[in-house]
RNA sequence: CGGAGUGUGGCUCAGUCUGGUAGAGCACCGCGUUCGGGACGCGGGGGUCGCAGGUUCGAAUCCUGCCACUCCGACCA
């Protein structure tokens, strides 16, 4: 992409109404725009890492054998009058009302729904296991949005949905989406640590939040740091396989948010120099909740002994837009984000110091054919803007790399790579930066 | 939902106390000099001062009501 036809409108500034790094830094990078309290317009480049993020976390859930679909955002209420929930949930429930007066809702989440779709078809245990998923738009009504896209109203989620005949295989489907997601996390380059949760309003007992840790998270953490060595699941991952062990492996250790801490309980079971208390931010969370929605919907399958039963149910949700927040959270620096290589919204800048003459101009289009057949993604900030400002903007907007191309250096047979990450600059011939960049 | 604030050009803000016909910096447009870490000069465009009433000869400024947004707390993927 060529800067001069992209959309990109960078703040110098920082906007008043912007207090924690990713807010400040998405909205200064041109990635997000407020249109009311905790609703967003996702511009073009936030738009790019919204979609890498949600693209592994799909390949994640295909890979892990979830199925995926698509529900609306709108709901009737009276299948939420099914569970029970239309009434508890409150006013954090968006409620809405057609002209035929008929009572509807944007939807927080999907429990109902996915259960009503799965009892119009599904009679037998033979069509178990199954796990449906869907990445779209919720709501929730928050009293009080705050910090960028970490707590919006409207937010882009995956939630998945499992259905099994029996507890056992409820809890084998659970660990499947446990283990999908440890993969999906450190594939953003995140460190992301299961904790164990409360179920609030989804219900169930078995329960556990996925949360990045960072300095700015919204919630104090505390934990055994033998879980940051844990090595993560390989593409080798057979998941027909038993996950128990790995789970277990898991969730051995002592990790609580704050909310859940037990001091005694810490203590009696994580030695004092592998105790650690940090910040977090929770981008995930899974849920084993058995019959609670499948009961009272009555969603049951015939058993090998020819008797109905309620499926087993949990449902697993990724905060897909709270993730670029997150990600930032982990990843910054005074001068602008650093993007982790796998979500960055392009690979690599490439910045042309002086626009118009003929020799930096040439090895900028070389450059940026190079890249573009290797699938490098890259940015060519080919705008009149200075050198000062161009260096400004790369910082912030922080591609993993910065391909710096001036006449200065070309005259000597070289240009400047940069790694946003360290800052390491080195100068060096335009074929060896690069191969270096295409690794 | 309690408490505290803020709404003035695209952004950051001054001006409001003490009423007199709207400013600065950045950004934007034109010309020129510049050009490797957010240049400089000259010229220029852009604002019903959140909305609605009211007081007054006159309201960004005073009064009343409403709306929006932000922060702290409670709450929450």
């Amino acid at each position: 992409m060529r800067l001069s036809r992209y959309f990109l409108p960078v703040l110098r500034e920082t906007p008043a109404e912007a207090q924690i790094a990713s807010h400040r830094l998405m909205l200064r990078a041109g990635m997000l725009r407020q249109e009311a309290a905790g609703i967003y317009a996702w511009l073009p480049l936030g738009h790019r890492v919204l979609r890498k993020v949600e693209r592994i976390v799909r390949e994640e859930m295909d890979r892990a054998g979830a199925i995926e679909l698509l529900m609306p955002t709108l709901q009737l209420a009276d299948l939420w009058r099914e569970s029970g929930r239309y009434d508890d949930y409150g006013a954090e429930m968006l409620r809405i009302t057609d002209r035929h007066q008929r009572e509807l809702l944007f939807g927080p989440t999907n429990e109902e729904m996915i259960t009503e779709i799965f009892r119009a078809y599904i009679r037998s245990y033979r069509d178990l296991p199954k796990n449906l998923y869907h990445i779209q738009w919720k709501f929730r009504d928050e009293q009080r949005p705050r910090f960028g896209v970490l707590r919006g109203r409207e937010f882009l989620m995956k939630d998945a949905y499992s259905f099994d005949l029996d507890v056992g295989q409820g809890r084998a489907a659970y660990n499947r989406m446990f283990v999908a997601y440890l993969r999906a996390f450190a594939r953003m380059g995140l460190k992301a640590i299961p904790m164990k949760a409360e179920s609030g309003p989804i219900g169930g007992e078995l329960s556990h939040e996925f949360i990045v840790l960072a300095k700015t998270g919204e919630s104090a953490v505390f934990l055994d740091r033998r879980m940051l060595d844990l090595p993560i699941p390989g593409d080798d991952l057979d998941y027909d396989g038993d996950l128990a062990g790995l789970v277990d492996a898991w969730t051995c250790h002592y990790a609580a948010t704050d909310d859940v801490h037990d001091a005694a309980r810490y203590e009696r079971e994580t030695a004092a120099e592998d105790r650690m208390s940090a910040r977090g931010i929770e981008v995930g969370q899974t849920f084993f909740f058995g019959d609670k929605y499948s009961a009272p919907m009555k969603a049951t399958v015939s058993g090998p002994d020819g008797v109905d039963r309620a499926v087993q149910m949990g449902s697993y949700g990724v905060g897909i837009s709270r993730l670029v927040g997150a990600i930032i959270e982990a990843s910054h620096d005074d001068a602008g984000i650093i993007w982790p290589e796998p979500v960055a919204p392009f690979g690599v800048e490439i910045l042309n110091l002086r626009p118009g003459d003929a020799a930096v101009d040439a090895a900028c289009d070389e450059s940026y054919g190079a890249l573009t057949a290797a699938g490098k993604e890259p940015l060519l900030d080919d705008t009149g803007e200075r050198p000062g400002g161009k260096f400004a903007t790369a910082d912030l907007i922080g591609l993993p790399w910065q391909l710096i191309i001036g006449p200065r250096g070309l005259a000597e047979g070289s240009v400047e790579l940069k790694r946003r990450a360290t800052g390491e600059r080195r100068s060096l011939p335009l074929d060896d930066a690069l191969r270096a960049i295409c690794g």
